[in-house]
DNA sequence: CGAACATTCAAGAGAGTTCTTGAATGTTCG
DNA sequence: CGAACATTCAAGAACTCTCTTGAATGTTCG
């Protein structure tokens, strides 16, 4: 089968428009980028902050961050001594998010990913903002945050009792006993809910997952408690 | 300043997953792939169909949809001496219009493109799906789809008329005088639909980009004409 | 100003990506 | 079966990405 080349118009500017737009997607292709995008997705943060929050070297974390920036998907606004970076905009969320719809719709990886590590039942079985809001309302369900303490501080969801996860099995009877608990952290994926359920479950409770961490409530339009606002 | 570390949990299963959406933008990550996948939103094709389209030699399109394929954004059947390559589901035109989001409101590079070869009123100055409706069906507008009559056949919006680009400057008289003229081809940032706009101008027409192609009036729901649905 | 601090820069080793070329595989048709 | 066809594989050259190390830059505070 013989096909006519059909490229005979502008190629060069639709490649470049396209290249401009591979290069983000280029700017998203790390495993260290992501988790720094999650990290911001709480919160602004400074270098050094990222780096001990994801396990990279401050030079290292910078080199990212400016990989990032390079790219419009974070901004770095210099205050003080420090660098704050930030992301550029929710609709980086959103480009984060569809990501993950294909990854977890279509990518084998993925999937293998979540067999290995995570029960699945666990992935399956998780509680939406709805949901939630209605049996909090019934006073039905213990809200728990298992981020650390400062993200919690930066904003959190109305209502929410903060244990983070390093503490949980020291401070188990803070927790009422009775009510199911709903636990969240950064956002779908981030495992200290996966490992917070998994936690509660062994001493007997009913627990589980929010489906969204505080960046997607946020984004879903919902109150946040705590910080000023962004 | 001094950040106890914090990643004491299960790193290694969150970075694996991360790595895995890494992996998928990566698939994003290339001007070429990016091209490819912008054809493969008008319907399923052939991989000799798909590298004369995109300009690349067979071997080099075949690879590049293995990577796609690999990362789950595309797949693949063996039909008959062919392969048919076709897009894994709606959800991987929602990630590259996510992408496109981002990088038409942050990226400096996409600006300075846009700024480069299209004019920048022209890209602005598009009209919306709602828009476009309306006026068809006030009889205010002809509407022209520039794609190659094989894409054409392969679907287009009711009512369009199919001339392409390479054959507009010939066919001028084909187009109602009059009306005003709505242009549109393979998505939002396909350089026919572009090009067409200004040639038209060029001869004294009122001409406007449609802002959205094909898969965009496919992806929000809008009645396709032409082929057997996918 | 000079010390302390937070971040960035620069260079280099090692790994991954992309394109080209030519050969190999799997499918159909005469 | 063998020829023709469509696609994939394999290997290599050029290039880019990532992490590490140590030095350089810019900012504040005493």
């Amino acid at each position: 089968m013989f096909v006519k080349a059909e490229w005979s118009c502008n190629l060069s500017a639709k490649l470049d428009l396209l290249a401009a737009f591979a290069e983000i997607a280029r700017g998203l292709g790390n495993a260290h980028r992501l988790d720094l995008l999650e990290h911001l997705a709480q919160g602004e943060k400074g270098v050094e902050t990222l780096a001990a929050k994801s396990g990279l070297t401050v030079a290292n974390a910078s080199q990212h961050l400016q990989a990032l920036r390079r790219v419009g998907l974070v901004v770095g606004e210099r205050r003080g001594k420090q660098v704050v970076y930030r992301l550029s905009g929710d609709d980086v969320l959103d480009l984060v998010a569809a990501l993950r719809t294909v990854g977890e719709r279509h990518a084998d990886s993925v999937k293998a990913v979540v067999r290995d590590y995570f029960n699945e039942r666990d992935a399956l079985d998780a509680v939406a903002f709805q949901v939630l809001e209605q049996r909090l309302r019934d006073g039905l369900v213990t809200l728990l945050d298992v981020r650390p303490p400062d993200e919690f501080a930066d904003g959190h969801v109305p209502g929410a009792l903060n244990i983070p996860l390093a503490d949980l099995k020291a401070r188990l009877a803070e927790i009422p006993s009775g009510a199911e608990v709903v636990a969240y952290c950064r956002g779908p994926w981030c495992v200290l809910a996966f490992e917070a359920v998994a936690l509660l479950r062994q001493t007997g409770r009913d627990a589980k997952r929010l489906d969204g961490g505080l960046p997607e409530w946020r984004r879903a339009g919902r109150q946040v408690a705590g910080p000023p606002a962004i």
